[in-house]
DNA sequence: GAATTATATGAAGGATCATTCAGCTTTTGG
DNA sequence: CCAAAAGCTGAATGATCCTTCATATAATTC
């Protein structure tokens, strides 16, 4: 179901020595900062290597193409995004069900908002690139994450389990991005970030055997 | 706050006689198919004119540039769906809560499933066209109606209504959003349907004074 | 310190595309 | 039926920008 990386998106080549990683690091930063200023339809190779302070040639000896610089980035990100949901169901494992919604609620919160704007100009790149398999694989990740935390409440029995996780994955992911994507102030947005924790803490004991 | 449609991307004449009227709706069926096919990136003003059967310059006797077209494009969709949402709003003046809750959810969700590709591909259109202004307005339509929609409801007092309204909103649109995206296989997403709205149920309950 | 490997350069090639405009056809109004 | 208005055409223009590669420099190895 879940495809690998495709060939022509993977890098070409990895660095070496240590003053490589840092151009593939400035690089990467580069690409953002021109993501959030110009986005991505006036990001160019040659623009992003300028703002990295090295020449065009140099991206080319790291990456085929701009496309799979674009995926290395979106890759990167979810890949710590992931990371970061991963950990907080494991701390969860087996913790009250209403703590749980509340820490991973807070979790995904916090990511978005730490660097809001880079956040924001990478999740149009992923959509404008078109790669759904990376959005996949992220989602099939925090499933499994996600699913195995909520499980392992106790004293807590669903009607339908599944259904029940699904329904809380989707809500609070959506929500959370349309908070972002809709871009309230920052007192509208706590306060909703308050409301949706209450509103699945009044679900999940909705939903309950 | 919320600026009108910029100069550089109105409509260039509207159309005087009815072939023109054809020839028009001809492009933006086009470019919702060229969306549909291959997305953004390789949507040329060439591609749609072809496959709208008329040629490039017809198009430009109507829309300034590129962007313009795609404007137009999400405007009209944009248009359509406020419309949608503001009708059953009204429908729903003075009803139970629950069921503004459900007719409302019913009516995003219909939307968005009746041409669910084309509204994926639109969706994307948008983002990529960085056009906040137009959504905003279209969230600002839709904030009017839902708000006059839900205060209306009788017996039912909120501890803080905008904040209520505010958060079912943000809820539901963003969870809808997030099924389609996710491309939910059609069981699940019938059973999220149901939930969602039982979810947002729970919700007022425990929200009243 | 010489040979090998890794990294960096950036001008030039070449492809793609948005946009124009001079001329043509169709429709309309009288 | 005819003049004016509306609509349509598509080759040519010009700009943008991705990508290559021949060459140069730096690091590493032995």
């Amino acid at each position: 179901m879940i495809d690998p990386a495709p060939a022509a998106l993977t890098a070409r080549k990895t660095p070496r020595q240590s003053r490589a990683k840092v151009t593939l690091d400035a690089i990467f930063e580069a690409a953002i900062q021109v993501l959030i200023r110009d986005g991505m339809a006036s990001l160019t190779t040659t623009r992003v290597a300028e703002r990295a302070g090295v020449s065009v040639g140099t991206m080319y000896q790291y990456f085929p193409n701009k496309q799979a610089l674009i995926y290395a980035l979106n890759a990167r990100y979810l890949e710590a995004l992931a990371e970061r949901i991963e950990a907080t169901c494991q701390s969860q494992h087996g913790a009250a069900i209403n703590q749980m919604i509340d820490a991973l609620i807070d979790t995904y919160w916090r990511a978005k908002t730490e660097r809001a704007e880079a956040t924001r100009a990478l999740y149009k790149s992923v959509v404008e690139m078109d790669n759904d398999a990376l959005v996949q694989r992220f989602a099939a990740r925090t499933n499994e994450a996600t699913r195995a935390m909520l499980i392992s409440a106790p004293n807590v029995q669903f009607r339908s389990p599944d259904i029940t996780h699904l329904t809380l994955v989707t809500v609070i992911f959506g929500a959370v991005r349309n908070v972002f994507e809709r871009n309230l102030d920052p007192p509208d947005a706590e306060a909703l970030r308050v409301e949706l924790i209450a509103m699945c803490q009044a679900y999940v004991a909705a939903a309950r055997l």
